[in-house]
DNA sequence: AATGAATGAGGTTTCATTCAT
DNA sequence: CATGAATGAAACCTCATTCAT
């Protein structure tokens, strides 16, 4: 362990701050389908319950901060991508949705479940703030996707990124909800619900984004 | 307190299964941001909390049972259209959609909440039923869809009609995260997370049949 | 065990009621210091959290019905002494303070405590029907007063018995805060310390009696 | 964040241990209802948390001091009075009880704390201290006060101040308790409860100190 | 001497489910 | 069949105190 017994610089509050995201981390990788009770996460960090509390105000910012940390990552790579050099196909953005979103094994249950609590929770501040902040990069990016696809007006590049994300989300729900059973019974999953929801996602993916910009997004398909 | 008779012929429980359902309905309807408890079930029907334990096996499959009987109205709906005479474009979908799903209050939250409840919980025999027929329901609809739109492959009907219903719970789920904190402080939305879910959600079924069915699909429209 | 397993008749539940309100007496008794949990005074009435919870909706109101309990035997014997035939002295009314107030050894410590409550907490609806059913037991054992002491005016029964009430709970914490001390180390309490609460509070009481009603309340004294 | 020297000298330290002081008064007063925690005391007086427990071992012993800076005051005037020259009367007395007691806001809802503390709390060396040194206050204000009344036996101007002292704070403690309902719903305070504290106080004292003293106390009233 | 990060016991309340009546 | 009393596992958060820095 290199962080000190106690975090007295920012920069080791900060790596405790992380710890402890990186031990909730852990916790919902080794069971996702329950969330971690405080004392668990704490527990699995090596610190004491009210020390948690010292960097989370409470458990669903917890939650949500580590979400954020998640989206974080996507949204730098996408935005990467659309501001730099060069053109973009539909082709090029898959592969960061994959390896953002759907191969790490947290993103889809979390991004799940923080917009439960955010629909029903209190902590108006917090959520605002979190909202602001993915508005923003929301918007930073579709702006970037409207140069490099002309047919889209002002507005539909941030509406394209805001449908693909409701897709992904949705379709792993109900994906979620098939795997349960499978894992259990694995022969039985009735065909509506025995598909890769990696694959599907493409698929559905494409298809959005076809209708929406036309030709120029499968133009190097197929 | 309702005192009833006893439930003893066939349909009198049918009909106690019901007033159940319509119970927990009506709570929901009244508050939909939290699930009613139990007790608060068989108090809106005038029964025992027991007695809802007599008519199902737990909590969730009641919410289940709830959601599917919504679910029902929604894909006989659908079926007539595709099994019916005539030609079927994607502007003859969008109202069975607006009617039976956009606009009943309680359908959405109702569908998202399953999905958590069957992604999370250990799957019972009662989500595996229900799995299996919402799949005969989405495989039907999908084949009738594919007699209208020769050009979707085998499969590709259910498949069209999955990344839809995906696209319709995802997209209300971030406009409920988003309308939580509008309603309470209305005029501060980010940009990104004001819109119209059902505007929004034309657009993005729009697209993505479009991008399915290509112009067969919006050739009846604009 | 009288009680059956379920408390379904009213009276069952009263008993049982009753028997939560023993089980925390005991608890207190046996350690004056510090509030029983509510989970220890589950245990110690044989019950489960929970069933607590059934009985008093809260911790508070539970530590209010039991010190009501004892309130209502000392207002009772007031009462029914200042109502019933026969002359009425302050010598007639100690005995009934010594009896019902300071003799319990229950009722002073949680008199207090409950002071401290209600001048605190927040369940308004519950202290306000408290202070009401008080205020009550005030008037009416006053007025009874008043007959006896003709030299008081009207209100002035129902004063000199709130400043009498005033003047138990005060002396009894100024005892108590030395007391404490006492326990631990015996010889060493300082002389305005080191008194009999009883006989102190004899004393306190006639002079207090003396100043309001006058000789009548000595007459028969000395 | 208000960085202050070190206190090295002992004069330095005094004014630190002041400076708690006053920063738990300003918290007390701005909120009487609830108990300041250390962070906040720290807070206002612009220390760290752990700077408080350099000057007082514990939370307890800070409240009882600032409780003894408040009661010095008092038994200062008391005692000039009673160690003073001329004849002094019970109508001499009130107005030093009205000022130091009663009117400012903060000595009665310590006072009262303190006593529960004291009641509860395991005894400590501090604890011992502060009812040492309240006694010999008592004593000698006591003392002073049988000097002017003859009638008072030897210890009975100490066991005087104590059962006034009682009443004092006792009074105020049903007045407080009624006094939080009476807050929030102005009109419904029952008539047993709705009463001036500092009016009924005076009556109470002056009740007690005529059945004490004699007509001597009431000579020049009214 | 001063700091403030860390601790962790402690307490209240909710509610799905069971089962005696 | 119907009831609703009883259960008891969670889960959150606070805060006085300690002690490494």
């Amino acid at each position: 362990m290199v962080i000190r017994q106690r975090a007295v610089q920012a920069e080791d509050k900060q790596e405790r701050h992380d710890a402890i995201l990186d031990a909730a981390e852990r916790l919902l990788l080794r069971s996702p389908e329950r969330v971690a009770n405080v004392a668990d996460v704490a527990d699995e960090a090596g610190l004491a319950k009210g020390t948690v509390y010292l960097y989370f105000p409470s458990k669903e910012e917890l939650l949500l901060a580590l979400h954020e940390r998640n989206v974080h990552g996507f949204f730098a790579a996408l935005t990467a991508l659309v501001e730099g050099p060069g053109s973009v196909a539909i082709d090029d953005m898959l592969p960061i949705t994959r390896r953002h979103l759907v191969e790490p094994p947290l993103f889809l249950p979390l991004a799940s479940r923080c917009f439960g609590l955010m629909a029903q929770s209190v902590p108006t501040r917090a959520a605002d703030a979190f909202r602001q902040r993915m508005s923003d990069r929301l918007q930073r990016a579709g702006a970037g996707l409207e140069r490099h696809f002309p047919q889209l007006q002002p507005g539909e590049g941030m509406q394209l990124l805001r449908h693909s994300y409701a897709l992904i989300i949705g379709l792993w729900q109900m994906s979620a909800a098939a795997g349960a059973a499978c894992a259990a019974v694995s022969e039985d999953a009735p065909p509506a619900f025995a598909w890769q929801y990696e694959d599907d996602l493409e698929r559905a993916l494409r298809s959005l984004w076809q209708g929406a910009v036309g030709g120029a997004a499968s133009a190097s398909q197929r």
